[in-house]
DNA sequence: AATGAATGAGCCTTCATTCAT
DNA sequence: GATGAATGAAGGCTCATTCAT
């Protein structure tokens, strides 16, 4: 950690230029890695630098102090998953149930089974002592993300296929299954509670779609 | 600070019934609110032992270190939990959906709503760097209250009221608004949005009790 | 330096009260020595710690950063120098050329000459970085010096013992060999060159109170 | 940096005249005036490169170390200060009173008030980490400076002009008024004090050669 | 010759912990 | 029991210096 030379990653050949490019998520990776794991305040920027086998001084060509780089990797894990998310929903023309399905499976799979799922994860550990990144967080990407809830909801309600219920609060109960998954990744798999993601999942659509009680007992 | 060297809780060889007498919990609500707010690294003990009115060094006439007194936090936060959540449970002989009700509902009331629902936004932001107080709160919170919902589910699938499914998973996704209550308490409410408990957790229990579907279009 | 307890310090007995009152104007008097021969930037605390007989840590429970301790060094050294340079005026009924000599001699023996001297030294060398600084030893320290310089060449000029000439000046041009003693003490005496402050002040006197020039030839 | 460690001036084992044309001096005007401003410590090399409009690196084709430009810095600054200063006192023949005034205030104009007058102020804050520069400034600047007023005041004693006086001091009484002037210009002038240099030369001037007592009351 | 990315030693500052009173 | 002055290890950040391009 202290020798002079990074043993492990001296063996990078590629030429300065090629690396240069590189570099900033080279670090903002190894940075999610270790915010992710150890929490903010935790990490040490020799371990990050570590990790992303350059120097401790290394860090501060690319960011300005550790919140900068704390916020790059928000912001830099935010853009594709945002990407992801809101393909999925352009021009569908299936059931709103399958279309509901689809997004939140397809938040798992794309977004929270990734590892970049650290970063909501992130947020929430942090978000008090960074109220800038979760306001910032708060624009981009959960006002948007219902916003994708929403408008799967009013399409079944509209169609009929979806009882009528209060669509505000209901994307919020849709969510919170997936939140879950990812503070049990991060957090309380240490615990030592099981889950099965695909598993979990299922039951969380058989719910949502079926209903816990028998036909017949319905009030 | 480092993990692997935590002594077992037991290892205190004080008296316990001398030790528990004489602490104050002056100083556990003086920390849980701190930790809570800032987290477990970013608070610093002058603000714990300021906010309780003491001097910095009575905080170690009472816990060991920092640590420490992190786990009577989470030790003594959760003794009135408990016993909060399995007292309503005893003897219980309404139907099913009431008692799961009663529950989630009576969980919100008791806990989460309180400021003991910043315990588990605790757990959830710190535990990997402390896996045995992960591992103390999974078996005294987690798998209690698990069990609780088990058995609802259990005797509500044995009596027909509500359809089979998978119990585990079940159980989980029951969970996961409640914590999105507290994460949101603790957390996000930073970020701008906007959530009302009461409103949000009926939502919950009508999704939960009818189903998203409409009557006629039931899989 | 490094070793756990200070050996030749460690040997104080003081009681704790007894050295909390004294502790600040060690730690000054360790800094003003070592701001003069090092400059502000070149000073490690840890080297006034350790000169202080104190550790790192200590020096923050008494000034909130290096500069606040720097701050700190300026005022305190300067109130003795004030009270003692304007006690010599009061009441003051010699000749004018008598109290002029008494003021800068006076100067020499109570400031320029001891430790205190460092402090012109070093605010010649770091008021460009320090301007609040700056200001401030010019409003406590040269503007009340220079009205004392002012009144007694005034005094002299109305009784008919001096020439009239442009006073302003004239107090900076009594200042100036003042001014180059410390420089010569603090800086220029590294450079080999070598000065006697009497046999200097004899001389800067002599011409001050008589002329170069010789008495027959004057213009 | 640590001032035991210095190689001496002559340690340089390059062909002196070849690095001595390479050598930019766009590089050490660059220098001059940060170091002037900030003093060396707080002068970074990134702003001196950015000042000469080079890049950090190039500072190193020219100079070894950031020492190694400080010594440059005042090597060159000194040169044409040297010729200026002795051009004008060969073949004098004026009375000895005028080549006093010629010598300081020609000092003024081609130095003190130039951009050349930083250096005495750079050596006067920085001699005491550089007795290597302090030493070499020494014996090529003021020593020769002392001889040139050494020669014009024992000229005007010889011949009667001036009184007989002790010569080693008053060559620095006659200095001390030009060393304050760049004292004042590059440090002092940022306490708000204000001086006007052709004001204080001629008080300078008239003091010294007419004296400050009037003519009946001289001792 | 020139560049600028990379390095790593060093310093200021913080804060959990100790201990004399 | 309580205090708070003192400690010292650790981490964020800077910047002189190096070197591949």
């Amino acid at each position: 950690m202290t020798s002079p030379a990074h043993p492990p990653f001296a063996a990078d050949k590629r030429p300065r230029s090629r690396r240069k490019e590189a570099r900033p998520s080279e670090l903002t990776a190894a940075a999610l890695d270790l915010f992710v794991e150890k929490g903010f305040a935790a990490t040490r920027l020799d371990d990050v630098a570590a990790r992303a086998g350059v120097s401790k001084g290394t860090l501060y060509l690319y960011f300005d102090s550790k919140e900068a780089l704390f916020k790059a990797v928000v912001e830099e894990g935010i853009v594709p998953a945002l990407a992801a998310a809101e393909q999925r929903f352009a021009g569908y023309d299936g059931t709103s149930a399958e279309l509901l399905r689809g997004l939140l499976l397809g938040w798992w799979q794309q977004i929270g089974g990734t590892r970049l799922g650290g970063i909501p994860k992130l947020i929430i550990s942090e978000s008090r002592n960074f109220p800038e990144i979760a306001q910032y967080y708060h624009d981009r990407v959960i006002s948007r993300g219902r916003s994708l809830l929403r408008a799967a909801l009013q399409r079944g309600i509209a169609s009929g296929e979806f009882r009528a219920l209060d669509v505000e609060s209901a994307i919020d109960v849709l969510i919170a299954p997936l939140l879950m998954l990812v503070v049990w990744r991060y957090s309380l798999c240490a615990c030592g509670n099981d889950i099965d993601p695909p598993r979990f999942l299922a039951t969380h659509f058989d719910i949502l779609l079926n209903g816990l009680l028998a036909d017949g007992r319905k009030a």
